[in-house]
DNA sequence: TGGAACTATTCGCATGTCCGTATAGTATGG
DNA sequence: CCATACTATACGGACATGCGAATAGTTCCA
């Protein structure tokens, strides 16, 4: 099983109503967009569906790299993969996650100046 | 200058009209949630206006951790800090900052098995 | 003004995270 | 079935990040 293809997820079926996530769950869900390289990715797929090809150069990275990040971005359920051929086609299914893209970048654009000339924060 | 109040953006008004903020910034600005303690600190804020010792206690970690925790929340716009006496009380004024956590929590939620069970993700 | 309460900074350390290179594993199509 | 194209894993190194403890700095009220 190298790629998590649209498994609907492996034992999910006992907790599905529980409305309120683990704590560490929802801080790895956000982990996942807060690398620039991830983030670049998903926005990337977001505007339409990439070959794993499309994303190695879009990213500007080796490919094993991208690799790692887009199996990231599965797993966190942002976005799915399909075979077509040899290649396998990423794209963004769930219409919440744009949602979430957008919002965040409306706060991000907002507070965009204390935000990058603030040391002494993560990922600074 | 120790702790950032309620200043509206030190020289933002040049570049408000932006829609599309710099990828670091997003970056770093899903950064602040993506770590446990930041996140419990920022829902309990989100659950009421709290003082920074109600935060320690909330938190479970050292005082000088939490301090640099709300600083950081406070600079990426999520809360706002405002004295009371001797105390710094903390909020959430922003809408937006609630929809997302409960945007991100939504998808979190139906991705949740995938997500706890997948090592090779960042956050693990 | 002075002291107490509150908040922020510095330091050293342990761990996490990203990268490229090299390599291994799979799926497809001939 | 085999060769090829595509995708995933392993490894080691460089840097980032979170923590506690100790300390410095502020703010208020007597």
């Amino acid at each position: 099983m190298p790629q998590r293809l649209n498994t609907p997820a492996p034992a999910a079926s006992a907790a599905d109503e529980v409305p309120c996530t683990h704590l560490d769950t929802v801080a790895k869900f956000f982990r996942a967009l807060s690398d620039p390289t991830r983030l670049k990715l998903l926005e990337f797929i977001l505007r339409g569906e990439r070959t794993s090809a499309e994303c190695v150069e879009h990213a500007g990275i080796s490919q094993p790299r991208v690799s790692v990040h887009l199996s990231c971005l599965v797993d966190c359920g942002y976005v799915t993969a399909r075979r077509d051929g040899k290649k396998l086609r990423y794209s963004v299914g769930d219409p919440r996650v744009a949602d979430l893209v957008v919002l965040a970048r409306s706060l991000a654009a907002d507070n965009a100046a204390a935000l990058t000339c603030c040391t002494r924060i993560p990922g600074n």
